[in-house]
DNA sequence: ACCTTCATTCAAAACGTTCTGAACACAGGG
DNA sequence: CCCTGTGTTCAGAACGTTTTGAATGAAGGT
């Protein structure tokens, strides 16, 4: 294969790499990611296996990983008896999938938390003494604005989740925050 | 202290310490940024290394990293030798420091290999067989989705780190994608 | 100048995470 | 049925990261 070809797949997949270490996933599941994107013909585990040079369970382990985040799928190729993959193309719906499955519950949870120590605070108020009143008020204030920053993420992330049409990119022009 | 107080204490806590891993840092960081926003009072170093139980070399390796993201600052108590420290409360600020001073360069780097990438797939065009000329087209064409995807990112994260006004979370009442 | 108090640094240890490779499981074909 | 080709699992190894604790450095007080 050409030099320059060879170099922007590397260069491509190493980015990949970093960027899923980015995201919180495994450098491997972007690697695997990027060499799936830069393949016109879907991939056995053998040829990711030897592309980027890592063991057979590596790749079997990541690759289900990689399915569970509705970053690849599984294709089958007739006359074939192997797995072969894809990636899917579609970053937006990668986003989507990661952000709806993880970033989500994440916000969600810590709302609850945040409820339940405002909750449990003024359940509390009349047993405390007056040092700890000038602490109890400290509390609320500062689990207030934790809650306005969560609400503010959960708000944003739902924006973003629902808007379905916001496949191409190129017509995206501005984001407005009001 | 009473019971409630040192419960909210702790779960909060905890959950600034999951948030910091989430965005990358250590969970220690999160940890001491928690307990210094609970406290209506500046921290010494000691108070931060009995309350959260850990040795004093890492309380300040990790106030220093604070210190860097614009998450914590060091405060002069009258009459004491000692450093005290005190949590920067605006959310708002902290996530604009951290964007601006890492996210920012992640996209633009990112950005500059694309670029690099699409330049030295042209530049060699003319020398690539017939079989190469088609993986070419696929390369540029992913590539070009990928830098759609970045410069979506880009534009997102100016917006975010343009808007000054933007202190005050309860105000924000919609994020228009268009 | 010395002593004391505090902060910083850094090498070694502890820890967690990811990878490997061999063992296992499964499916189809002969 | 067994054999072969394939995918999965998992214990141990390798690796990277974070913490510790002791040594070092800095600064104030006497």
């Amino acid at each position: 294969m050409h030099e320059a070809l060879r170099a922007v797949n590397e260069s491509t997949v190493a980015g990949l790499g970093r960027l899923a270490r980015f995201f919180g996933f495994s450098e491997v599941m972007g690697r695997l990611y990027g060499t799936l994107l830069l393949s016109p013909e879907p991939l056995s585990l053998d040829d990711l296996m030897e592309q980027l040079q890592i063991s057979k369970g590596s790749v079997s382990m990541n690759m289900r990983a990689l399915e569970r985040w509705g970053m690849a799928r599984e294709v089958w190729v007739r006359g074939e008896r192997r797995k072969f993959y894809e990636a899917e193309p579609d970053m937006w719906q990668v986003i989507r999938s990661v952000l709806s499955g993880r970033e989500r519950r994440e916000v969600q949870t810590a709302l609850e938390v945040l409820s339940d120590s405002i909750r449990k605070l003024h359940s509390a108020e009349t047993e405390l003494t007056a040092e700890e009143q000038a602490l109890f008020h400290f509390y609320v204030e500062r689990i207030d604005d934790l809650q306005a920053f969560f609400r503010f993420a959960q708000l944003a992330l739902e924006t973003v989740l629902g808007s379905e049409e916001m496949v191409d990119f190129e017509a995206v022009t501005k984001i407005e925050i009001g």
